[in-house]
DNA sequence: AAATTCCCCAACCGCACGATA
DNA sequence: ATATCGTGCGGTTGGGGAATT
């Protein structure tokens, strides 16, 4: 049921990741951290575009603001690990806040919010990799969902508030993922994207539909069984169903697709509404 | 030992926003 | 009212070292 032209979207991604171009990246050398320091012992912090500008370096003020700020500047915890103290403070602050990296740095003194988001970034990656669903640890994850009822936190960027993607967060009951449509994919997707088979080549929906009624099945020790019908959802967001044609082509189309209206975790009408504002959010198939 | 792949993190980009002319 | 500039932010990229083949 996951589409053919979801599977190309993915091969498109990445074959636009690995896009050939010349690298626009330049390390900064040790004479120029200390042209910069020096410069700005003279003339103190102001106008980084004057920096840029009459240090000498050929650096722009934008470069310069950046390497003092996260590795020049004074008081950083350079090198030092993340204390267990701090990366709990990460994650509940990143539960409440979501990616506001700098937000959740004003938190940790001598931290940066380049930091913070690598540590992050590097976090969700490996818990994608060990099908892991929460980023966060238990007690950080209790916190948020009170005894079963849902309680979620905050979701950053206010103005997609309403969006599907926001509507899947609270569907899928999960204590806080990020409220981009990346992010929830990756989580909608895990158990997929972790067949050993093909890392993009996803299971197939007769075997999704199994594992989902088999309690004993492989899918049920990552996902709850709500979860598992969300999952349900998600085939649908990246079918090849057309938003265009009416609601009983719809149901037509889910009834060929061998679900029962019974069986579907929400009303085919809404699933429609959620289909189509995906569709929106994510582009043309 | 050499080639390839993986992974981390520093550096960059585009965009948004507020201040000022 | 609007154009420009400076700054800050979050997302993404790619260099380079480590690990694996």
């Amino acid at each position: 049921m996951i589409s053919s032209s979801w599977n190309a979207k993915l091969r498109l991604m990445e074959a636009s990741r690995k896009g050939k171009g010349i690298s626009r990246k330049r390390s900064w050398r040790s004479e120029e951290d200390e042209t910069l320091i020096k410069y700005i012992k003279i003339n103190g912090l102001g106008n980084w575009n004057l920096v840029g500008k009459n240090s000498g370096l050929s650096r722009d003020g934008k470069s310069c603001r950046l390497r003092w700020l996260n590795h020049l500047q004074p008081g950083l915890k350079k090198n030092l690990p993340f204390s267990e103290k701090e990366k709990l403070v990460i994650f509940s602050e990143h539960a409440v806040l979501g990616n506001k990296w700098s937000d959740i740095a004003r938190q940790l003194p001598g931290r940066t919010d380049n930091e913070i988001k690598n540590f992050m970034n590097i976090h969700k990656k490996k818990c994608l990799k060990n099908g892991v669903i929460s980023i966060y640890p238990p007690e950080i994850s209790m916190k948020y969902t009170d005894n079963g009822t849902t309680e979620l936190p905050k979701i950053a960027s206010s103005g997609e508030h309403d969006s599907v993607v926001h509507q899947l967060v609270e569907l899928m009951d999960l204590p806080s993922i990020q409220n981009t449509e990346k992010d929830v994919i990756d989580i909608l997707f895990s158990p997929y994207l972790h067949n050993p088979q093909s890392s993009f080549e996803l299971l197939p929906q007769p075997q999704l539909a199994a594992a989902h009624q088999s309690s004993n099945a492989s899918l049920n020790n990552v996902l709850s069984p709500e979860q598992c019908s969300n999952l349900l959802i998600a085939d649908l967001l990246y079918s090849d169903y057309s938003m265009d044609t009416d609601l009983d082509s719809w149901l037509q189309f889910i009834s060929n697709s061998g679900w029962e209206e019974t069986s579907l975790p929400l009303q085919p009408r809404l699933l429609r509404e959620y289909t189509a504002s995906a569709s929106r959010i994510l582009g043309p198939n």
